[in-house]
RNA sequence: AGGGGUAUAGCUCAGUUGGUAGAGCGACGGUCUCCAAAACCGUAGGUCGCGGGUUCAAGCCCUGCUGCCCCUG
């Protein structure tokens, strides 16, 4: 149990948590306590073209303190934990405290534990990778790197060959040169909210309402055109749902049901990841 | 009321000529060093509506009842 008083004021601060747990809430009270920058660390909020949709700071809370690293990109930029890594580092370095406040486990492992400096990935690579079966990636692989894959995992083998085939060095060879944390845990107030599942699953299903309520079909109806399931930006929850449900092809209450379904199944990811990955992190309780 | 159909896992449904049940989704647990609000792996759920009968053996056949759906009055 932590609580404001433990946090020095100097102090990055980090604060993770599952969706819809009260994590923006508690980066805004602690900029306007003590000061400081809140940075984004959620892979879909860094996205334009969703605000309520994927529970972004409104513009009035924008305004109570300074935020980076939110709605920043157009809805077709590519991003990765690298392109999140290197936009953050150069925020440490500022005058204000950063407040890192996310629900993507991945971008602060990649903060505080350190992260292969791997060159993003060409889109011609990707284009090409998109196209290949996986059993023809997979026999591409050097074997130390295909030894410690999920074979099964499409995603991380399709990561290790775009890396091998557009760096020419196996995934292997880069992991092994991972250089230090840019931002060690125990340089910061690391923060990771414990949230109970049920207690969660009711905020879970309440917020999803009340997306609806403050105009979450509108953003998808000003997507329409520019849908593109493929893109990051458009697998943020709800987005495929609700599309489906402006286009006609799914009921309004289908749309709910299932978008607040598949937001459950992602607070239990999160959960996952934060249990095995931080558990030296200081638990707060949501209130 | 009469005729027809249907009743199998939490939900939607498979189940071949009778050999004591499967899938998808959901639930639950987990993995993950760059598409991570992604991708992947594993586990648990069923007195097959209820009661009789035929049979060595019935989810499957016969029969009564009950619920739901459709048609006709």
């Amino acid at each position: 149990m932590t609580a404001l008083r433990d946090i020095a004021p100097d102090q990055p601060v980090l604060i993770a948590g599952p969706t819809a747990s009260g994590k923006s809430a508690l980066a805004l009270e602690i900029a306007e306590k003590q000061g400081g920058v809140i940075v984004n660390a959620d892979a879909s909020q860094v996205y334009e073209c969703w605000r309520v949709i994927t529970a972004r700071p409104s513009p009035e809370e924008e305004a109570r303190a300074p935020h980076q690293l939110y709605g920043h990109l157009p809805h077709d930029a590519p991003y990765s934990a690298g392109h999140w890594l290197r936009e953050m580092l150069p925020l440490l370095g500022g005058s204000d405290r950063p407040i890192i406040t996310g629900g993507t486990g991945l971008y602060f492992m990649a903060l505080t534990q350190g992260m292969a400096e791997i060159p993003a990935t060409p889109p011609e690579v990707r284009a090409r990778a998109d196209t290949l079966p996986l059993a023809q990636m997979l026999a591409d692989l050097d074997p130390g790197t295909a030894a410690r894959l999920d074979r099964n995992n499409r995603a991380r083998v399709q990561r290790a060959w775009e890396v091998q085939t557009a760096t020419g060095h196996p995934l292997a060879w880069w992991q092994a040169q991972t250089p230090p944390p840019a931002l060690p845990l125990s340089a910061c107030a690391a923060i990771v909210f414990d949230a109970p599942k049920d207690w969660l699953n009711d905020r879970i299903a309440r917020r999803f309402d009340l997306m609806l309520e403050q105009g979450a079909m509108d953003e998808i109806a000003a997507m329409r055109d520019r849908y593109d399931p493929a893109l990051p930006s458009c697998r943020a929850i709800g987005v495929p749902e609700l599309m489906a449900c402006h286009a006609g092809t799914l009921s309004r209450a289908e749309a709910r049901d299932r978008a607040i379904i598949s937001t459950r199944q992602f607070a239990k990811r999160q959960r996952t990841w934060f249990r095995s990955k931080m558990s030296a992190w200081r638990s707060w309780s949501p209130t």
